[in-house]
RNA sequence: GGCCCCAUGGUCUAGCGGUUAGGACGGCGCCCUCUCACGGCGUAAUCUCGGGUUCGAUUCCCGAUGGGGUCACCA
């Protein structure tokens, strides 16, 4: 009699659509399928500050990119919505308020700089950081008098103090945790917002989650959530914690040393089936001797018996054989459609004809022209000389590409006019000038010294290729010979290596 | 640093007490071939270490080491 699988992704629209989003979402929308449960998005959109409508609208449409639709959303609805965390303030309101009315949480007014103070001080002694409990003794009335005075406040968890807490990880067992290393987390922000960690669980028993998989830097703060759903009384889902995609050093995936938005995948010509397949072989195999399959595949012999949880590094160049794979058993007309689905589409041509018409003598020349239009990767070897400003060492450009690079992050505007008025911006803050700056970003982007202008240029490139090249720029750029230093210096330069 | 998780070639993995430790990517070599690629064949490369348990440990237990995560009014 097994209980009806209710599973969720719940992404935060705070930026690009990330591909461990995607890889989260697939070990749970294979595991419904296979129980014939339902795969629900949730939009976790309660910081207010970083939550965006355009990340939101770019996750699901990546989501859908890869294949992997839900059943409940904030888009088609549901029997449990609304969807999206912000637009259920009260319900948080009222659930939270019986936490405090039983005292399993309590309202803390501690400024930020009290915080600060205590924090360091606990982890110059080495000794476990969290909050001290000050303000878990205030006499209730004492705590409805300075809150209905105005005065700001949060409300945390009042975690016991003693015993442990225990779960069960489907993929690990028994989970144990000393309730002294716990946290009072804070579970209600002073804006009213509430906290993941608050909103999380109100939203998984709500809306029936049966079984909560998710990444395993959530392993630890999970005994404050097994705390939260002992305070409301309500029994808590299954726990599986998937381990963490990687980069080649071993660390947690992130964009600074791999590409990790889905929309850069989509840009550099990845199918996506072949990409969720891959995204299936990181901690999990279908069999010994076999890697290619279906989402269908996956989920009829799917096993969390077959996950191993050694952190998986993810690594592009296996994902690119894989992905030869499944573009040479399309026919050619299959192939023709991707290309005109990926960027040789009418759409993207008449984007770039405004850019080259008035450089191009005949139509033969349009091709030569846009090649890095439609390319990759690039290859840098041929504008070394150029990617070397006057006073300017390796270190220095390869830093300020990466700078610049970081500050296009920021950017939710990547057209000409904003890119220029961004670039202009961070030309001032960082001192180099625009013709130096300018000149690197068209180097970076194209490899060329001569291309259309830089911002317009840059748009069409698209954001994640841009981004992407930059940084293979300036990696390129890094190992570049120094210039020649003044003979004096060589003389007496012991420490070159 | 405290706490937690993890550990098979460079990478993804199979293995669930006895195997010549299997497959894939990548590397190298050969074949195919007008070139390149594809394809085929071959090859080098792995059980982190130390204790147990056992007739026997890559496999089970403990420890060390190493790696990772986490310690926010971000998720």
């Amino acid at each position: 009699m097994a209980a009806a699988v209710r599973v969720r992704i719940a992404p935060s629209p705070t930026g690009d659509p990330h591909v461990g989003t995607a890889y989260i979402a697939l070990f749970n929308y294979v595991f419904a399928k296979k129980h014939a449960g339902q795969f629900i998005l949730r939009i976790e959109d309660t910081d207010r500050a970083r939550s965006t409508p355009q990340s939101e609208a770019a996750i699901l449409r990546a989501l859908r990119w890869v294949g992997l639709t839900w059943d409940e959303g904030p888009d088609i609805g549901g029997p449990c919505g609304p969807y999206r965390q912000s637009e259920r303030a009260a319900i948080y309101q009222r659930e939270i308020g019986t936490l405090v009315a039983s005292g399993a949480a309590y309202r803390c007014f501690c400024s930020a700089e009290r915080l600060d103070a205590v924090r360091s001080e606990q982890r110059r002694e080495n000794r476990f950081v969290g909050y001290d409990g000050l303000c878990r003794g205030l006499a209730p009335a004492e705590s409805e008098a300075r809150a209905a005075a105005g005065e700001p406040f949060v409300i945390r968890l009042a975690m016991p103090r003693t015993g442990e807490t225990v779960f069960v990880d489907r993929l690990r067992g028994e989970v144990k945790f000393d309730n002294a290393q716990i946290d009072d987390q804070v579970l209600v922000k002073t804006d009213g917002f509430p906290t993941y960690h608050l909103a999380n669980v109100v939203d998984d028993h709500l809306m029936g989650i049966s079984h909560v998989i998710r990444a395993e830097e959530w392993l630890s703060s999970t005994p404050k959530h097994v705390a939260l759903y002992q305070a409301f009384g309500w029994q808590a889902p299954e726990w599986i914690h998937m381990p963490l995609l990687r980069n080649a050093d071993k660390s947690k995936i992130s964009k600074r040393k791999n590409p990790v938005s889905l929309d850069y995948y989509r840009a550099a010509g990845f199918l996506p089936e072949a990409l969720v397949n891959y995204l299936g072989t990181m901690g999990w195999s279908i069999s010994g001797d076999r890697e290619k399959f279906t989402v269908a595949e996956m989920t009829d012999a799917f096993s969390w018996d077959r996950v191993s949880l050694g952190g998986p590094v993810f690594d592009l160049v296996k994902l690119s054989a894989m992905n030869a794979d499944y573009l040479r058993a399309l026919s050619d007309a299959e192939i023709v459609a991707r290309l005109r689905g990926w960027r040789l589409s009418d759409e993207f041509l008449q984007s770039l004809v405004p850019l080259v018409r008035a450089r191009i003598a005949r139509l033969d020349e349009f091709v030569p022209m846009t090649e890095f239009f439609f390319a990759g990767d690039l290859d840098y070897a041929a504008v070394a000389r150029e990617l070397l400003p006057k006073n300017r060492s390796p270190k220095e450009v390869a830093d300020i590409l990466v700078a610049y690079v970081e500050a296009l992050d920021g950017e939710r505007d990547f057209s000409a006019v904003a890119l220029e008025q961004a670039t202009r911006a961070f030309c001032e803050k960082s001192g180099w000038t625009t013709k130096e700056v300018f000149m690197l970003v068209r180097l970076g982007i194209s490899a060329r010294k001569a291309t259309p202008p830089v911002f317009e240029t840059l748009a069409a490139v698209g954001c994640d290729l841009a981004r992407r090249r930059l940084r293979l720029c300036a990696e390129f750029v890094k190992k570049l010979p120094a210039p020649q230093p003044a003979p004096a210096e060589v003389a007496t330069a012991k420490d070159t290596r």
